[in-house]
DNA sequence: TCAATATGGGTAAACCTTTTCTCATCTTCG
DNA sequence: CGAAGATGAGAAAAGGTTTACCCATATTGA
């Protein structure tokens, strides 16, 4: 605890000044290779760190980033972060995370507190991609990445491409011989619902059945009965909006005595493993590789901060079709 | 983007020296009513912001903690997460998120780049209380905190009472007027799963019947089935180890026919919203109060980190029963 | 009225590292 | 053998803030 190990103390203790050891350290300048060896063995014994502070009052940088989330819950920002980490941390840049709810004073709160940590830039993420968090982060000192939430026209966006992984999906199910195939998904007023269901109706034509409800199984459940009761057809193929859906359909289906995936073969979406891979069966289902997407969020808000050139705009990262058991097996099986 | 305003500038807008300026901004000092005013006023227009960098480096302060998980999904930390920066923002702290999965290698990794940043504390987190994280943080430069995690013998470690909360648990459940109350739970391996078991035997006496399996709904299914082939009565009580297991007792009972909570009361544990809030009925259940336990656990760190008293040892913070209606109308209702 | 004491505010050092000059020594070539 | 160039390494400044120390001026008491 008591005074860590300065350079200062490295370059005594090496013979050399302070300013060929932090060239030493550093690998800059010119110098003996003895000389740049002595001092980085002298540098490892004593357990020399530099003070991440001195460097950064210097290079005006803090190697730091904040990453600002309105997902209390953490299903999205999590991976997300996971994702950003992973490939700042090579960089040796970490990340402040701020939970901020929907509390725009919270927010202004964080994000000064950020702005006074000095933050080589900030990421923003939530937990749908067409809603804002409630803090305005245009005019910032900082680069501003926008991650799986809605940024203003000119930001540099990073979402999942709900319409490329729902297409995906339905590809599956007509790829294994289903016909007869509906959508049952969340709430209309979510983007992502708009598009999932665009990409249905493209391969299954306008005639396409789409039930928007709620993103909870209790809907995935009511779902299926009401297509019973309809007294038409039982679908062969039910793609659902996300995990919890798809959990409550072959739920439903079974207490019904319809088989999964023989009778019907179900589609999810989110890979939200503890779901996904706890239904009976499993389900198969579309991973938005929200870790990819931090990690490109990472890279890119570094990027920024560096002053190198990023194209602005939506960028939109695809999705990956995940095969398990709840559609049979497989045409590439 | 260029130049922030410098204390400097601040002193010349207001007609001061720049200690004058930095006395006046932090109340230290002696000075006129007017002058003080006048250089907070100045400094608010010119949108001062004090570079956190150059206190640091003096103060050798960062105001910035590191929180250390191998739980990636974030379902035990997320919470711990919003309560320790829910605590320390308002010191002007943020906090730095390190998942490190299982991975030594990485975990020492982000211990370095922790101790790079100056962090004034580490804390440290899991998702089970019986488990350590894969890094050694013994001997650190600065204080640590473990929180829902195991540390070591002389360290400041904070935990849910598991005891505690389970005998809420099974107390509401006997003070419901229910006899035979079984109790379904996890993996016997787990600490918390033998600490609740000897809570709920404290109650209902040696002759309880303890079944142990997994954390997932299978199992819950899985063990009504085998309490209904046993031959013997029905329960008219059961205590579920997590939110999960519940679930599938409560799906389980519905598909026999079995009503909860007429014929039989169900008591969850977590109180994990997006189970225990969706299941019908929704369930009752114990919170662990995770989020208090990270503002201890911040507040904590940060006393340790000013070099205040802190008493060493197991904290084991209380749980808490939330009452749905899976035990149906209770005796306070 | 003069010395002693508050009172208000300025000067400069310190924190630790990086980097720009600058200088001394060694090598090489004419 | 002398000068120019190459090479290795040191001195010092810079970065923004806090704070110990110091110095004026105003006030008080004798």
């Amino acid at each position: 605890m008591a005074g860590r190990t300065r350079i200062y103390d490295v370059a005594s203790a090496a013979g050399v000044s302070i300013a060929t050891a932090s060239r030493a350290l550093n690998g800059s300048g010119r110098m003996t290779a003895e000389t740049r060896e002595r001092v980085k063995r002298v540098a490892a014994e004593l357990g020399f760190r530099p003070n991440a502070m001195a460097r950064g009052l210097l290079s005006n940088r803090s190697f730091t980033v904040g990453l600002l989330t309105n997902d209390s819950y953490g299903r999205f920002t999590l991976p997300v972060m996971a994702g950003i980490s992973e490939a700042l941390i090579d960089c040796g840049v970490s990340v402040f995370l701020c939970a901020i709810e929907d509390d725009p004073a919270l927010g202004a709160v964080h994000v000064d507190a950020m702005l006074d940590k000095q933050v080589d830039g900030i990421i923003a993420s939530g937990k749908r991609i067409d809603r804002r968090l409630p803090v305005d982060l245009s005019n910032l000192p900082v680069p501003v990445v926008y991650a799986f939430t809605e940024g203003p026209a000119d930001s540099v966006t990073l979402v999942s491409d709900d319409f490329q992984g729902a297409h995906e999906a339905v590809e599956w199910l007509l790829r294994l011989g289903r016909k007869r195939i509906v959508h049952v998904t969340g709430p209309e007023n979510f983007a992502s619902v708009r598009l999932r269901a665009q990409a249905y109706r493209k391969l299954v034509g306008e005639g396409g059945e789409v039930l928007c409800g709620e993103w909870s199984e209790l809907w995935g459940h009511a779902a299926v009965e009401r297509l019973l009761s309809s007294g038409g057809d039982m679908p062969d193929g039910i793609f659902c909006g996300n995990d919890q859906i798809a959990r409550g359909v072959v739920d439903a289906c079974r207490e019904r005595g319809i088989d999964v995936p023989r009778d019907v073969s179900v589609v999810g979406f989110d890979n939200w493993e503890i779901v996904a891979s706890v239904t009976r069966p499993p389900l198969t289902t579309v991973d938005m590789n929200l870790r990819t997407l931090g990690r490109e969020a990472g890279l890119t808000v570094l990027a920024l901060a560096e002053g190198k050139p990023v194209e602005r705009g939506i960028r939109k990262l695809p999705c990956e079709l995940i095969v398990r058991e709840s559609c049979g097996a497989g045409p590439r099986a």
